[in-house]
RNA sequence: GGGCCGUUAGCUCAGUGGAUAGAGCGCCCGCCUUCUAAGCGGGCGGUCGCGAGUUCAAAUCUCGCACGGCCCA
């Protein structure tokens, strides 16, 4: 199965299509992309076309005429049992004994079913969470978290190799007041009337970093002046950070490739050739000290958007242009994307227009999702480490556990708001989707043994006896899963995994109920069903990988 | 003031131009002597925010407006 069952279904269509126009001497049909969908209502077939529709005013013909024609003119042959035409649509059947054919591939293929080369040889970086090291990471950074790690396996599932990268910003404003914060709270613990100013980082753990470095160095510090303090402490704040970051990834399962360090691409050099090409191309002034770009034109801002800072300190932009073209140029990416939170979304209008003109608008992507808030005690909250008010990843994963806070996370697109009440949450766990789903391939797991016991093995199964509706829909839906894999590596809606795992599970309870698989009175039958069951199971299993949740054998 | 995202069943959300708009939760009725009832079947429940436009066809695309969230100034 190379070539996706739609993809096979469409060009039957189109080759129909293309002598029908030859014979028939239709004009305008060149350049028509043939379509197939899966339609809601099973009267209408397996896939459908509504190309006939689309070509109707070029062809200047009527949809069901044209419709007839392709209809008359597609090789009927496996896959395909039957070709229809209804108001205008070419309605195609599939050929149910190529169907069940279709579960020895299955099984065979196992972890490999689904995969593709679609992506072979492509180098992806995708890069996530990178929350500002200058705390723990929160429900906000959260998201980001599942929605980049199920992207990534899903295009290496697609044949790419892929880099999954944390970009740790030790560089800059934010970054320079969470170690005066350390600092702040260090003299503190010696007894110094310092208070926390309103812009610093407030929170316990910010005392916590004092605390051990007071526990391991002692006063050795107090002789320095706030700003050397600063400055050493916010080194000290980044390991606590990136340790936390790395046991609490750890937690949902996520592990990187690369934790990337800005200071580290400020040292290469890079800000300047970055500065350097940007100037060679025009786009770049100098206006009241600082260091301008451009501002592209489909954009309403006059004022272009600062490099450099008039006192000579890189600006945000600047920087993350460096580092985008230092990925992509130096780093062997072929692409790019980021997955980012929807406070961002200004900065993406800025780097398009800065990856435009640098020629790397086209390796460059960006998953862009919206806040997370939270409620506390009823109450909506707005995340802000400074504003000492959060919920910890750590604390959400702890209450609810991986899977089900993982699921949690995937359900909705990224375009939605989610909203989190850890309460509810917790009392909730027990209805997560994500249990159905598990529960339906610990069912299958449980057929299985049941076999066992029983002396009955799915071996030499013949595949024929299984003709019921019942039992090819689910080969149907099954089979859908290389095509949703498709869909995700080139849209990226990763949260389609959890609607078909949904989807296929519910499926699977359904014919449970209906259909008995180990029936020791007929065995022949068993055997078969067996097979079947087995895809449903491997089906889930992938599905269940991609999404980086559990596949228990029991529950 | 400019921009980004959202608005679909009581609640949480799928549905990214097709033919009667779906799921989970909740509510009502039914189903465990047989492979796991964390399950299944049935029922109730919808002006797809509002208005215009494009199209053979709009929840889906475009424009305007309203409301909610966010970013920039």
């Amino acid at each position: 199965m190379s070539t996706l069952l739609r993809d096979q279904i469409a060009s039957a269509i189109g080759d129909a299509l293309g002598r029908a126009s030859k014979e028939l001497g239709w004009n305008g049909v060149d350049g028509v992309p043939v379509e197939v969908e899966r339609p809601g209502n099973p009267a209408h077939g397996d896939y459908a076309s509504s190309v006939a529709l689309r070509l109707s005013k070029a062809v200047r013909k009527s949809p069901r005429d044209i419709a007839k024609a392709i209809r008359e003119r597609v090789r009927v042959a496996p896959p395909i049992a039957s070709v229809e035409e209804l108001n205008g649509f070419v309605n195609v059947r599939l050929d149910t004994a190529w169907l069940a054919r279709q579960i020895d591939e299955i099984v065979r293929e196992g972890t490999d079913f689904g995969r593709t080369t679609a992506l072979q040889g492509k180098r992806i970086q995708v890069e996530f969470i990178s929350a500002n090291p200058t705390g723990p990471l929160t429900i906000a950074n959260a998201r980001g978290g599942p929605l980049g790690d199920v992207l990534s396996a899903v295009l290496e599932f697609a044949g790419a190799r892929v880099d999954r990268e944390y970009y740790v910003e030790d560089t800059g404003t934010q970054f320079d007041v969470f170690g005066r914060s350390i600092a702040i709270r260090y003299r503190q613990l010696f007894g110094e009337a310092i208070e926390i100013p309103p812009d610093a980082y407030a929170a316990d753990y910010v005392k916590d970093i004092a605390a051990e470095i007071k526990e391991r160095d002692g006063d050795r510090w107090m002789s320095l002046t706030l700003d050397d303090q600063a400055k050493r402490f916010a080194d000290v704040g980044l390991e606590w950070v990136l340790r936390e970051a790395k046991r609490v990834a750890a937690m949902l399962g996520i592990r990187y490739d690369t934790w990337y360090s800005q200071a580290e691409m400020m040292r290469s050099g890079y800000f300047q050739k970055t500065l350097e090409e940007l100037r060679r191309l025009g786009l770049v002034y100098e206006k009241d000290g600082a260091v301008w770009l451009q501002a592209s034109e489909a954009v309403d801002d006059k004022e272009g958007w600062v490099l450099v800072r008039s006192n000579g300190e890189p600006g945000y932009l600047g920087k993350d242009i460096a580092y985008h073209l230092q990925s992509l140029r130096e780093r062997g990416f072929d692409k790019k994307i980021d997955v980012w939170g929807s406070n961002t979304h200004y900065h993406l209008i800025q780097m398009r227009t800065a990856m435009k003109a640098l020629g790397l608008l086209e390796r460059f992507e960006v998953v862009l999702y919206q806040y997370v808030r939270f409620l506390h005690e009823g109450v909506l909250k707005r995340m802000g480490k400074r504003l000492n008010q959060f919920l910890l990843l750590e604390e959400v994963i702890e209450a609810v556990g991986k899977d089900a806070a993982r699921y949690f996370f995937l359900q909705s697109s990224a375009d939605r708001q989610l909203d989190f009440d850890l309460e509810l949450a917790v009392q909730q766990s027990n209805e997560n989707p994500v249990y159905y789903v598990q529960y339906a391939h610990a069912r299958i797991v449980s057929i299985y043994r049941t076999a066992a016991e029983r002396g009955i093995a799915p071996d030499g199964a013949d595949l024929t006896l299984l003709k019921e509706p019942g039992e090819l829909d689910l080969v149907r839906l099954v089979l859908r899963f290389p095509e949703l894999v498709d869909d995700i590596r080139q849209h990226y809606g990763v949260h389609q995994l959890t609607t078909y795992a949904l989807e296929l599970a519910g499926a699977f309870h359904g014919f449970y109920r209906d259909h008995r698989v180990v029936d020791p009175d007929d065995v022949a039958r068993s055997r078969a069903r067996l097979r079947l069951v087995e895809a449903v199971r491997l089906a889930l299993r992938q599905t269940l990988g991609l999404l980086g949740v559990s596949a228990p054998e029991k529950m």
